[in-house]
RNA sequence: GCUGAUAUAGUGUAGACCGGCCAAUCAUGCAGGACUCUCACUCCUGCGACUGGGGUUCGAAUCCCCAUAUCAGCACCA
C-alpha cells in the first residue's frame, strides 16, 4: 500500500502535504485585482488546487484589493472571469475591501498589547535609521499615546504620509527586511472602488489577520514572500496564533513574452499591443486565444511543482500539454500556406473525403471536390517532382515559364509512396475561403476548407501545419490564432 | 551593503529530510526507425545532467565548509 502511494507520488508530480487535518486543507489563491491573471498567476491557482483536490477542504479565492492605487472596477471583472477561466474549485470569495473594520480592530488590539505603534517619522529618514539599527523616537511612545494617534488617524486628522503604524519587531534585527516594517498607512486622494477608507492595512497585517481567521492551513506562494512570512509571524506570535505551513516557489521566468502589467499596459496604450489578448501577451486570455486548453496550462503547471528553484518556462512543455488534450478531439482540416492555383491536366472530377480525425473515424469525414484546378502550397511546387493531393491523386509538377502546370498522374497511393512523393494539403479553387493564421512571429496568409467556418473558438489541425484556434469567421474569411505544431 | 534561499541532461522534474538498492527517474526536446494518404497521433531505439573545490565516511547527487552563479527581501505595493 505505502509503496503504491510512493508510485503514484511520482506520477503526480507534486509531494505530499503534511499537518492536513481531518477536515482536509483551506488554502488561498489571493491575487491583487490590478490587471488580468497572467501565467504566473495560473502556477499559483494550480498548485493551490492542486492540494484542495486531492485533500478536499476549501478554497478561498481572495481578493486582496487594499491598495486602492492598483485597483480598478474593469480589473475585478477581469480576474472574476480569469479564474473562472482557470476551471479552479474556489469554494468562497473574500474581498479584503470589505474586511477594513477587522483590520482596524485587529490593529487597535495589537497597539492596546505594545505591538505596534504609530510612527510619524518621515519614510526617508525612518529608512536610514532602520539602516542603522536604530529606533526612531515614536518607538517610545506609550500605549494610551498610540492608542490616541491611532484614533486621530482613523478620524483623519493626518494627511497621507504623516503616519503609519508599525510592528515592533527588533530594531537591530540582523536581517534589515525584519526591522519595524508598516502594517497601516492613509491614501487620501484616490478613492477606492469598492470602499470609503482613506486608512489602508499593508499587506502584511491584511494577510496575517486572513490567513488566521480563515483557517489557512497551508499557503503556496512566490518566494518573494519569504520575508513576508517571517515578518508576518510577529504578529502571528503578538496575537499568540499559529502559522500555517508555507511554501514558496521560485521565479518563473518566460521567454518571448510579455508578462508584467505595467509593460502591457504600455503596450496597449502605445498600440504595440492590441489589448489584454494580444497574442505577444502572457495574459491568460492571450493563451486561451492561442488555443491552449485550461486543463493544458494547469498539467503544465503541476509538472513545474514548487520547488524554489528559480526556472525557465518552457513553451515545449506546455506545447506537448496542449496537443495531448487537443490532438484527439481537433477536426483536421487543409490549409494552404502562401497558395498558388494551379490547373491539372488529364484528371476528371474527384472528391476527396478525407477523415476529420484519422484517429476517430466515427467523427466523420469532410468532402472536397475536385474540378481541374486547386491551390497548393507555394513551398511543395518544384520541377519535376510529383506530388501526392492528400486523398486525391497524383499530379506531376513541371515548371514553365509562366508558372507550374501539373499533370494528373494516376491514383495510386502506392506509386506515390515508391516514389517518396511528399503527401500535400490542397483546396478545389471553388472550396478555398480566405484564411489569416497569425502566430507571435507574424501571419501567414493562405486559404482554407469553408467548413472551418463552422468550428468557432474551436481548436483544429490544420494539417501539415499545426494545431490553431478559429477566431473570428465571416462570410469572406477565417481568422486563426496559431498554437503549436 | 545586510538577510535569506537555490544550484540534477537543451527545458521541466524525481531522488536529498532518513548517505549505500542512483554509472541517477519521468516528461519534453533532439536524432534514427516502425506505423500512417498530415511534418499530427501511436510505438520502438538512441542522445543528454548531479556548479566547482575541500571535508566527514568503508561509502556522498544526498551531510558539513568554502567558492562561484542565480534569485528574493531590505516600500507608508502585493
Amino acid at each position: 500500500m505505502l509503496e503504491k502511494k510512493e508510485k503514484h507520488k511520482r506520477d503526480t508530480g507534486l509531494r505530499p502535504l503534511e499537518n492536513v487535518g481531518d477536515k482536509g486543507v483551506v488554502m488561498r489563491f489571493a491575487p491583487n485585482p490590478s490587471g488580468p491573471l497572467h501565467l504566473g498567476h495560473a502556477r499559483a491557482a494550480y498548485l493551490n488546487d492542486y492540494y484542495i483536490r486531492q485533500y478536499g477542504g476549501k478554497y478561498i479565492l481572495r481578493i486582496e484589493d487594499t491598495d486602492p492605487k492598483r485597483v480598478s472596477e474593469e480589473n475585478y471583472q477581469l480576474v472574476l472571469s480569469d479564474v473562472k477561466w482557470l476551471g479552479i474549485e474556489v469554494s468562497d470569495i473574500i474581498y479584503q475591501s470589505e474586511r477594513m473594520d477587522i483590520y482596524y480592530d485587529y490593529c487597535e488590539q495589537l497597539i492596546a498589547m505594545g505591538g505596534a505603534y504609530l510612527c510619524t517619522c518621515d519614510a526617508e529618514i525612518f529608512r536610514d535609521l532602520k539602516n542603522t539599527k536604530q529606533a526612531c523616537p515614536c518607538r517610545n511612545h506609550t500605549v494610551p499615546e498610540n492608542l490616541s494617534l491611532w484614533k486621530d488617524m482613523l478620524a483623519g486628522k493626518f494627511e497621507e504620509g504623516q503616519i503609519t503604524v508599525r510592528v515592533k519587531t527588533d530594531i537591530e534585527h540582523p536581517d534589515p527586511a525584519m526591522r519595524e516594517f508598516s502594517i497601516f498607512r492613509i491614501v487620501a486622494d484616490t478613492p477606492h472602488p469598492r470602499c470609503h477608507a482613506r486608512v489602508y492595512p499593508l499587506m502584511n497585517f491584511s494577510v496575517a489577520v486572513d490567513d488566521h481567521l480563515l483557517g489557512m492551513t497551508h499557503v503556496i506562494r512566490g518566494k518573494d514572500h519569504i520575508a513576508n512570512t517571517r515578518r508576518q509571524k510577529y504578529i502571528y506570535d503578538y496575537f499568540g496564533w499559529e502559522q500555517p505551513t508555507y511554501f514558496h516557489y521560485g521565479r518563473m521566468s518566460i521567454e518571448d513574452i510579455v508578462l508584467s502589467t505595467s509593460a502591457m499596459k504600455a503596450g496597449i496604450a502605445s498600440g504595440e499591443f492590441t489589448g489584454w489578448d494580444d497574442i505577444h501577451l502572457g495574459t491568460l486570455r492571450a493563451i486561451a486565444r492561442r488555443g491552449f486548453s485550461p486543463e493544458a496550462v494547469r498539467n503544465a503547471m503541476i509538472d513545474i511543482g514548487i520547488g524554489q528553484t528559480d526556472i525557465n518556462f518552457s513553451w515545449d512543455n506546455l506545447f506537448a500539454a496542449n496537443k495531448a488534450i487537443v490532438d484527439p478531439i481537433a477536426s483536421r482540416y487543409f490549409f494552404v500556406p502562401t497558395p498558388v492555383l494551379c490547373h491539372i491536366s488529364g484528371a476528371t472530377e474527384h472528391i476527396a473525403h478525407p477523415l476529420v480525425n484519422p484517429n476517430d473515424e466515427a467523427q466523420g469525414t469532410r468532402s472536397l471536390r475536385f474540378t481541374g484546378a486547386v491551390y497548393l502550397p507555394g513551398d511543395e511546387l518544384e520541377d519535376g517532382k510529383m506530388l501526392r493531393l492528400k486523398d486525391l491523386f497524383n499530379v506531376r509538377v513541371t515548371e514553365t515559364p509562366d508558372g507550374f502546370s501539373l499533370e494528373y498522374c494516376g491514383d495510386s497511393l502506392d506509386a506515390a509512396r515508391t516514389e517518396h512523393a511528399r503527401i500535400v494539403q490542397w483546396l478545389p479553387r471553388e472550396q478555398a475561403l480566405r484564411c489569416m493564421l497569425h502566430t507571435p512571429e507574424g501571419t501567414i496568409e493562405g486559404l482554407c476548407e469553408p467548413v472551418v467556418t463552422r468550428e468557432l473558438n474551436a481548436v483544429v489541425q490544420f494539417e501539415r501545419v499545426g494545431f490553431a484556434r478559429i477566431d473570428e469567421v465571416s462570410e469572406t474569411g477565417v481568422s486563426a490564432y496559431f498554437a503549436h505544431k
